[in-house]
DNA sequence: TTAATAAGAGATTTTTTTGTCTTTTATTGT
DNA sequence: ACAATAAAAGACAAAAAAATCTCTTATTAA
């Protein structure tokens, strides 16, 4: 479903969106150490998230990765499409072209009916009010 | 969600269940050029699932590839797991290895249901029935 | 029984993804 | 101003996945 790179990138903005704030920055060091994900790859992918906005990042001591009030209102569909393109939701599960509610493919309704389960909650769950969910559940990331 | 291999693999099997049978072999040029695959590569693939059973094949002039009445009882399921190996419907989705029902991660509910019931259609459908159902309603493969 | 055919098997190449290292730039506390 | 810090950027390496090619083996029809 995801790539590498993309379930990492949903990590490390949950985890920041948990640990980190404007007054308390996070480096890429210790992210990587609390994921357990290679250091240099997540820098790379937290670099793409901070370019398009969705993390904040200051350099500097003391300086490194939060999210800002605007970032945790962002949800995580943006974050997987900053990464993975912004078909993941929509492609045919079988990489047929054609492949549509009017044309659809021999596993489209299943795969389009759970998938869309999984979109809409990625969609319109802001990712500060999951954030909150995670502490209150105290769910692993 | 399956790589490129096991769409290919899904696609072959199907294309099988409708166009050939013991009576009318298709060799591995005529079905990639149908579904517009690369060749070698599916040849690679139709192997593997000759190997374990999935299709049959023979050797030789008028040789071919085609399912038998046995392999039309197996699953897309069994397809899926021969190339893809068999923890593509258990896995976390963000790859985490400690997560499950007791303890699940922060997208394992939707995710859950998504694979759930994808898994369940592909396991509980015979591919000879999946093929009636394909013909009957003009599906593309 | 031989030439043609088509799958099986093995080796190899190409492409993509993942992961690493080094240098540069910005920031901060002293 | 300056040394230390941490992200940004770019180049590079390794691994995995996708795709290709060649040779071997089995089968069949002439």
């Amino acid at each position: 479903m995801f790539s590498q790179a993309c379930k990492y990138a949903i990590r490390a903005v949950l985890y920041l969106a948990v640990h980190a704030s404007e007054g308390k920055k996070v480096g890429v060091k210790d992210i990587a150490a609390a994921l357990d994900v290679p250091k240099y790859f997540l820098a790379k992918i937290l670099q793409q998230l901070s370019r398009n906005n969705l993390i904040s990042s200051t350099k500097g001591p003391s300086g490194g990765f939060f999210l800002s009030e605007k970032n945790r209102e962002a949800t995580l569909k943006d974050v997987v499409e900053c990464i993975d393109g912004p078909d993941v939701f929509n492609s045919c599960i079988l990489g047929l072209p054609i492949c549509s509610s009017e044309n659809p493919c021999p596993l489209h309704v299943q795969a389009f009916a759970y998938r869309e389960g999984l979109h809409y909650q990625l969609k319109h769950q802001a990712i500060g009010d999951l954030a909150k969910r995670i502490e209150r559940e105290e769910q692993k990331i």
